[in-house]
DNA sequence: AGTGTATAATGACTATCAGTCAGTGACTGA
DNA sequence: TCAGTCACTGACTGATAGTCATTATACACT
């Protein structure tokens, strides 16, 4: 009798309903403002029920932040190519324009994730979350560092730690996302998004092509 | 008659204790925790008192913020060299490492600093401390722009537009430094701060040496 | 159908805390 | 001495995250 495999999937059905009605307030009237009531009212259950689902606020943002990052894990794994044979600087170029494209397509996800870098989501609150989404971000990290592993290898970028590389080039890129945030930034700066971020993208990109690191320079001249 | 002059005086040092009385509860239990009686009891006023010196409790921290950035700044100046004699990119690599060293030093002004972005501080709540601290940080961009601009003087750094070089290269140090505030980042990365820290500098500093930005490339061959 | 049990949902309630404001009293200058 | 000003106070208010005793629903078995 499939009566429990039917509670198991109104009940999956209804996490969800929970989670929509949470991402339409908190997307739409910022992450601060909705109260658990306003969620509750637009995913049409009671304030208790919400707490049958998700053990907090906190919680549901933390769940809400897992999906953007699978976007983006998502977005990026369709920028690599499936053939070795595309030249890993062109992988590079893709990998990171997939991530500019994100956060200009989802600016809320981005936010979210940009959030919980600065220390907003307490680790104490929902510890195995928390690592959850440590976990997806490295996984971004790990299709950097394989892309600068074949370029190594390919002898194109002549590091000689591709993760550290794969780190230094990941917190160009977001910390470029982040700087721009800020219109007055932008206005200073007297640039956009779209260029500050290629000019970022241009000058590591030349960096890790030039590349020996410090301890390895007499090796080319 | 001085009573007046004493008056503002002994207003400016409540106003000091009070911010005294925040900083250390803040740095020493978490941003999220202290609640306003904390910090009452800790200055030895009532609640109210508080409310007569500082417009709300997020004022308070966009304060310390604001004393955050003074410091950083003053690190960052004490890094310039009077002279011009200094090589730019020597100065570009002291003015990095005063970063650095200032987030060691004082990680609590460091985490504020960053927790900026987030929606701890809505701009809609106090946009004269915004604006000011938004001015504050572009004041850092502007020694890192000058700096560049010396060296594209100097013919070390050919870049075509130092102020987007000075965005690019600050936004790769503060998003190495974001990067590495994670245990479980450091550990996948098998790299402490530090070294981290340098292989990124070290990465945006060949980037800038090599070069021309895309659109002038010709020049160089 | 009738009934007992398990599961799901409810919303009034509690606790906490930022921010307010009517009231208190100390100091001042006349 | 006294009226006026100023700094201060802390009980109070309103908002809201989270709880839990109660109620409703669905189902299994007779």
């Amino acid at each position: 009798m499939g009566t429990a495999e039917r509670r198991a999937r109104e009940k999956a059905q209804r996490r969800r309903e929970i989670l929509d009605a949470a991402r339409q307030e908190f997307f739409e009237r910022g992450f601060h403002h909705p109260t658990m009531d306003d969620i509750a009212a637009r995913a049409q259950v009671s304030k208790g029920t919400i707490y049958l689902y998700y053990k907090s606020k906190e919680a549901i943002l933390a769940h809400l932040l897992l999906e953007g990052l699978d976007l983006l894990l998502g977005q990026m794994k369709a920028a690599c190519p499936v053939s070795d044979a595309t030249p890993p600087e062109q992988t590079l170029q893709q990998l990171a324009l997939a991530y500019l494209h994100f956060c200009q397509t989802y600016p809320n996800y981005f936010r979210l994730i940009m959030a919980f870098d600065r220390g907003r989501f307490e680790e104490s609150i929902c510890p195995e979350l928390h690592q959850q989404v440590l976990e997806k971000s490295l996984q971004g990290l790990d299709l950097l560092a394989r892309t600068i592993e074949r370029g190594v290898e390919a002898g194109d970028f002549p590091v000689d730690d591709s993760w550290q590389a794969a780190g230094a080039v990941w917190a160009a890129l977001n910390g470029v996302l982040v700087l721009m945030a800020h219109p007055l930034r932008r206005q200073i700066l007297r640039s956009d998004l779209e260029t500050m971020f290629e000019a970022s993208l241009d000058l590591v990109v030349r960096g890790l092509k030039d590349g020996t690191t410090h301890e390895h320079k007499e090796e080319s001249q």
